[in-house]
DNA sequence: TCATTAAATTGTT
DNA sequence: AACAATTTAATGA
């Protein structure tokens, strides 16, 4: 994905909007480009804007006093976040940070909540939103304590490709294997381990940096 | 286009 | 956590 125009036309909450509506959200929508390793939002920001992942791969994630760092996702080309914050009026919790050269697109407040207030649309998508990352969540605190380093890295992977909260259409995603432990709560060197494990079984192939999937129904059920 | 080098990532202990 | 090996990207001939 390059551009908003692109971005918007694989949203599916564009669909359904009138012109009317797609030329003010054009209008309002601010993109900028943030380099790998950058900050896009920090925790305690206003949360003045819903974000949207035009291109690159952020991280939502927090870093304890005591400098641990905890990624609760990985959102992808595709994705959009952070309506939480908005709909609450509360400063971001977290921080978010890109994992590669990306580009981000911000809906002001304003027209989030005018959106929200005039089309059913969107209200539908963000329902759907919401309701698909509170079954990841609930996936995740159940697979932390029930499933070995293999099949929480295989979830963790899976949960990236999710087709409701990301419809994106390459099957590729360039992340290094130290950001897919951050993610799946594993070691650098597990994770290693994990996707040769993976790649074995025919459901992923593993390049420098990148890793693609083969089979993601496969990747889901892992280790069931 | 090729060689060299630094940086990032991976593989192993 | 440490170290070696590999891959990539950038640079300049």
């Amino acid at each position: 994905m390059r551009s908003l125009e692109d971005m918007l036309a694989l949203s599916p909450w564009t669909r359904g909007l009138s012109a009317e509506h797609l030329d003010r959200i054009r209008a309002a929508i601010m993109v900028r480009e943030f380099e790998a390793g950058s900050t896009v939002c920090r925790k305690g920001d206003p949360a003045s804007a819903w974000v949207g992942v035009v291109d690159g791969l952020v991280k939502i994630h927090s870093l304890s006093p005591s400098g641990k760092s905890v990624t609760f996702a990985g959102i992808p080309a595709g994705g959009w976040f952070g309506e939480g914050s908005v709909l609450k009026g509360e400063p971001l919790k977290y921080d978010i940070v890109a994992l590669r050269d990306s580009r981000i697109a911000l809906m002001p407040e304003a027209t989030f909540r005018w959106l929200l207030d005039t089309s059913i649309a969107f209200n539908q998508f963000l329902l759907k939103q919401l309701n698909e990352r509170l079954g990841q969540f609930i996936g995740m605190v159940e697979h932390d304590r029930l499933l070995e380093p293999d099949a929480r890295v295989a979830r963790a992977l899976a949960a990236l490709f999710n087709p409701h909260l990301y419809p994106v259409t390459e099957p590729h995603i360039q992340i290094s294997q130290e950001e897919l432990g951050y993610l799946a709560g594993a070691s650098r060197q597990r994770v290693n381990r994990a996707l040769r494990v993976l790649a074995g079984a025919g459901l992923i192939k593993v390049d420098y940096g990148l890793v693609t999937v083969l089979d993601l129904n496969g990747l889901q059920r892992y280790g069931i």
